[in-house]
DNA sequence: TGTGAAAAGAGAGTAACTGTCAGGTTGGGT
DNA sequence: ACCCAACCTGACAGTTACTCTCTTTTCACA
């Protein structure tokens, strides 16, 4: 599941997006944001898969998305960030903060995992995956992608901590939520390998396999 | 340690330079080329740790060590390659295959790990140190890090995988490699944030943890 | 000492970002 | 309805990493 990979880049974008910060509620200005954030996006995945990553220029971006480069970067600020964007990350974080305490971390994890795949619609699967795709062929871009992880690995870190009650800086639990993650990393690359993978299949292998004490 | 994060950077490097390949004793060319190499890295570090990476350009560099812009990416392909380059990688590996067959994974690799580190000079180790910690402070470094780190656990991977008799490509192997990496990523940052923390100790508590299969 | 191949330099070009400033838009308070 | 202040946007110039191509220099070897 990518939300673990990729978590904190969207607080930190959002709060540097000049948000009031409280307002849950968004008025028609906060929409209009959402609205071109999207539009931008919506046009660079489309002339990535077009054309390719490297071969699409941010100027292409903007043109097709009908605004300024300044406007582009006040949204992303890389060009790597519109595909790293995922905004299922905050739903993961969520419902694993929700599982009841009695579980321990590994099925907390694979409920909450099993929960976010269960509400995702298929249509909208099938757009994730080729993003995923996109991520794991571009260097470019599976070299910016764990910069998102370290900061997602430090917010699931904060999740696990509160659960064991434990401090989040335990060395303990940074090295638990370091081989999570190292973990699920490899499952998901060799999940992309495989033509017809199922991506939860493979990060379902790498949690049983911590599981069960990481056997060889 | 470092050796298994970065690994691979270096054998691709070295194809890439077009060294004749076979050759293992080198010739005055290849000696000047060696030269060049360390003339570039070193006053690129020297540089860094006077006035920050991203404020030194790499016009900067080419001048003090008085090449032209030409040369330095014909030695170095990213200017973040000047600091991720780590010479002790390969030596890590050939410990690593040679340690006796009868060991089990773990300790063949904490053997590895001691022995790498023995031979290191205490000078040479606070250079290490030193580069380690610009690692760890630049976001730039830091994104750029784990594509070399995905190759290199690669090379581990196979490694491993000769080791224990089976195929690299074997999905248990590679979420071990991948659960072992991403515990030893963790250990390491927890390392950099510890003023005088010693980074073989918490390499070690990773290894140790993982061994006892990842308690909690 | 001459010669061919490899290394180094020169220089122009591309594209991702950054910073600044000026003009237009929006929304809350009167 | 109006105005002010905050905010959003575009235009534009500049920086810098990196690429490509072409020419000149250096060096191993005969």
């Amino acid at each position: 599941m990518w939300a673990i990979l990729t978590a904190a880049a969207r607080p930190v974008r959002i709060a540097a997006m000049g948000s009031r910060g409280h307002a849950p509620q968004a008025g028609l200005r906060e929409r209009k944001k959402e609205r071109t954030r999207s539009r931008i996006q919506d046009h660079a995945l489309r002339l990535y898969l077009k054309q390719g990553y490297s071969r699409t220029t941010v100027e292409q971006i903007a043109e097709a998305a009908d605004v300024s480069q300044s406007t582009f970067f006040r949204y992303f600020s890389t060009k790597a960030e519109t595909v790293l964007y995922d905004r299922f990350d905050p739903v993961f974080l969520e419902k694993f903060g929700h599982q009841p305490a009695e579980l321990a971390p590994f099925d907390a994890l694979r409920r909450a995992l099993w929960e976010v795949f269960e509400e995702i619609e298929p249509e909208a699967l099938m757009l994730e995956q080729s993003r995923w795709r996109l991520v794991a062929e571009e260097p470019e871009l599976r070299a910016s992608l764990p910069e998102g992880t370290r900061q997602g690995t430090a917010m699931l870190a904060n999740a696990v901590a509160e659960r064991v009650g434990r401090r989040p800086d335990d060395l303990a639990i940074r090295i638990w939520v370091g081989a999570l993650v190292g973990a699920i990393y490899a499952a998901f690359f060799a999940a992309t390998e495989d033509p017809d993978g199922n991506y939860l299949e493979y990060i379902d292998a790498a949690i049983a396999q911590l599981e069960a004490g990481l056997p060889l």
